[in-house]
RNA sequence: GGGAGGGUAGCGAAGUGGUCAAACGCGGCAGACUGUAAAUCUGUUCCUUCGGGUUCUAUGGUUCAAAUCCAUAUCCUCCCA
């Protein structure tokens, strides 16, 4: 059965809304955030925990499954689901982010993107085609378009060239997909610019996916409010009625800001990096666990909070952990990590229920950031 | 008792007359990270009122100039008795 989309709610004040995805008998609720599991795993956690801390959607990419352990191996598992004993649904990324992390401009031509192989070096071909090939025998529940997502730095003739090829990719590539299991997301492209967003979105949904992701957008340093004006130009001419998801996004703030201006659904790599790194989301602000000054603290991360880490372990534990680089810690800080975002998005579709969504916001950032918060 | 080598910043270790407050590694202290080339990367790590001050086991000496050369002391390691 091909994952589905129901808007139940719009925010009268703001651009919020509340919806479900729902696929195999089980509702999931939007506004939600997705965790990234790049290798057909969230970095340290197991599928029981991906669920316990609430998770819905996770996302694995093309890209790195193509190159190990490939695709056929994945198909002849029994796909992605069996392959990493994993039920919930499963979104799979195109390759495009790799266009913007490994490819250079040149080595992109109307036919595809040249990839050096960053595990050996060799030069490989991908192509809109070859990409929805691979998600389809990957087997996961939404494929995503082949896009280019240029760095934020591109000038507005690059992307007006760029978003042109990727909505021709984007329909090389919709032609080609014929699961009728695998839902299919186009992604408008466009920088912080008004006129191609509106274009790219325009262009795009007359292609007619399953629903609509916005893209290229918190890269190398963009700014949040050109990440803001990218959202704001995007939603207006995507469909009501379909999913509407922002890619890479992320930091708690832009979740909330995400949603005002639209946003269902969100994936970033962020949460687990942190935990690796040693950092933990509180309701107070981001802590650093490896300063020195958590040595003797024997409370747990945040006392609100009731993961797993939270409820059975310390900060001065978890930090021993992290300085000796042992995985536990980073397993303890990634649930913590993702339960807070989880956590995040409950608040904030309770809040959308009552109509309090901007107070929200407001309670959030004096508490996050002491109130000092200012969007730049 | 005889002989050889060596003591450099928190630790290990380069440096053997000026470009040395002293490479590099570790450890320490911070920072960054937004569709994961990311358990990674960056900064910093003698003191300082940022003018400068005090260092290379100790003391004395040679020299315009010493971590580097000489003398003595001291400690460590190894070899022979």
């Amino acid at each position: 059965m091909k994952i589905s989309f129901k808007l139940d709610y719009k925010d009268s004040k703001t651009n919020a809304r509340l919806g479900k995805v729902l696929f195999n008998g089980k509702e999931y609720p939007t506004p939600m955030f997705m965790p990234v599991g790049t290798q057909a795993t969230v970095k340290t956690l197991s599928p029981e925990e991906i669920k316990e801390v609430g998770s819905g959607i996770i996302l694995a990419n093309t890209y790195h499954l193509w190159l190990r352990p490939g695709e056929d191996i994945v198909q002849k598992a029994g796909g992605l689901h069996k392959f990493m004993n994993y039920d919930g649904p499963i979104l799979t990324d195109s390759g495009g982010y790799q266009v913007f992390s490994l490819a250079k401009p040149k080595d992109i031509s109307e036919e595809g993107v040249k990839f050096k192989n960053h595990l050996n070096g060799d030069t490989l071909f991908l192509t809109p085609e070859k990409s929805i090939e691979i998600q389809n025998k990957l087997g996961s529940d939404i494929a995503m378009s082949f896009d280019e997502c240029p760095p934020a730095s591109a000038s507005h003739d690059y992307l007006k060239q760029s978003i042109e090829r990727t909505i021709r990719w984007a329909a090389r590539g919709k032609k080609v997909h014929n699961n009728p299991n695998q839902a299919l997301f186009g992604i408008i492209q466009g920088g912080p610019y008004e006129d191609l967003r509106k274009y790219s979105a325009i262009e795009t949904t007359k292609l007619n996916f399953d629903g609509y992701s916005i893209g290229g957008v918190a890269n190398d340093g963009e700014s949040k409010l050109d990440m803001y004006k990218a959202i704001e130009y995007s939603t207006p001419y995507m469909p009501e009625d379909k999913l509407r998801y922002l890619m890479g996004v992320g930091d708690p703030i832009d979740l909330i800001e995400g949603v005002i201006r639209g946003v269902d659904i969100f994936d970033c790599v962020i949460p687990t990096r942190l935990a690796r790194h040693g950092h933990a989301y509180t309701k107070m602000g981001k802590i650093n666990l490896k300063n020195n000054q958590y040595k003797d603290k024997f409370e747990p991360i945040d006392e609100t909070c009731d993961c797993y880490a939270c409820k059975s372990y310390t900060k001065a534990y978890i930090r021993h952990l992290i300085v000796e680089n042992e995985t536990f810690g980073a397993r303890l800080l990634s649930i913590h990590n993702i339960r807070f975002l989880v956590r995040l998005m409950e608040n904030i579709r309770e809040s959308i229920q009552k109509g309090t969504l901007l107070e929200f916001r407001e309670e959030f950032v004096q508490n996050y950031y002491g109130g000092k918060y200012e969007v730049k």
